[in-house]
DNA sequence: GCCAACGTTGGC
DNA sequence: GCCAACGTTGGC
């Protein structure tokens, strides 16, 4: 099993999006980064687990956690002309994009502000916090998971 | 709004 | 295959 970050834009889609959706069940889709393609069709698997990121906002943040409960699929919405996220170079026969299900598991009391995990010397080599980093779909390592999960319990 | 960092595109 | 130009991300 493995562990995951996948950030989004609140004012895109947030967790209480998530949180209002049927069984809090919806499509992570939307990616167009290759790099993080490969990750939601090859990498994710169900079961995995998941912390939802708010990115571009007031105060960036992990806001919660989720669950993958679909192997990754093509992702319809790089099909619909209507959709902000078409690509007319993605074909249904040959899809470019793919995207995954996630079930939302917990919001968290108190969002885990991106600043507060760079004061943690244990999240020092987290992908999140490297320079440069833009990558909207990031492994996390069990160790930081854990890291995370406590501090989102004590709080 | 600024700007660093990165990804993508396209000419050559 | 190189690389300049451009577009996007995302924190601040």
């Amino acid at each position: 099993m493995k562990y995951w970050l996948l950030k989004s834009e609140p004012e895109t889609f947030s967790i209480d999006d998530l949180a209002k959706l049927p069984n809090q069940t919806g499509p992570w889709d939307g990616v167009r980064n290759y790099q993080a393609r490969n990750m939601l069709r090859d990498e994710m698997k169900i079961g995995d687990l998941a912390f939802f990121y708010h990115s571009s906002c007031e105060i960036p943040a992990i806001v919660g956690t989720v669950t993958i409960v679909s192997q990754g699929y093509p992702d319809d919405s790089a099909f619909n002309t209507k959709s902000r996220y078409y690509d007319p170079d993605s074909h249904p026969n040959q899809p470019r994009w793919y995207c995954v299900d996630v079930k939302l598991l917990k919001k968290f009391d108190q969002p885990i502000t991106l600043a507060s995990l760079r004061l943690d010397p244990a999240l020092k080599d987290m992908v999140l916090l490297r320079k440069g980093n833009r990558l909207s779909v990031t492994p996390v390592t069990a160790a930081e998971w854990n890291t995370i999960c406590r501090r989102a319990i004590q709080t």
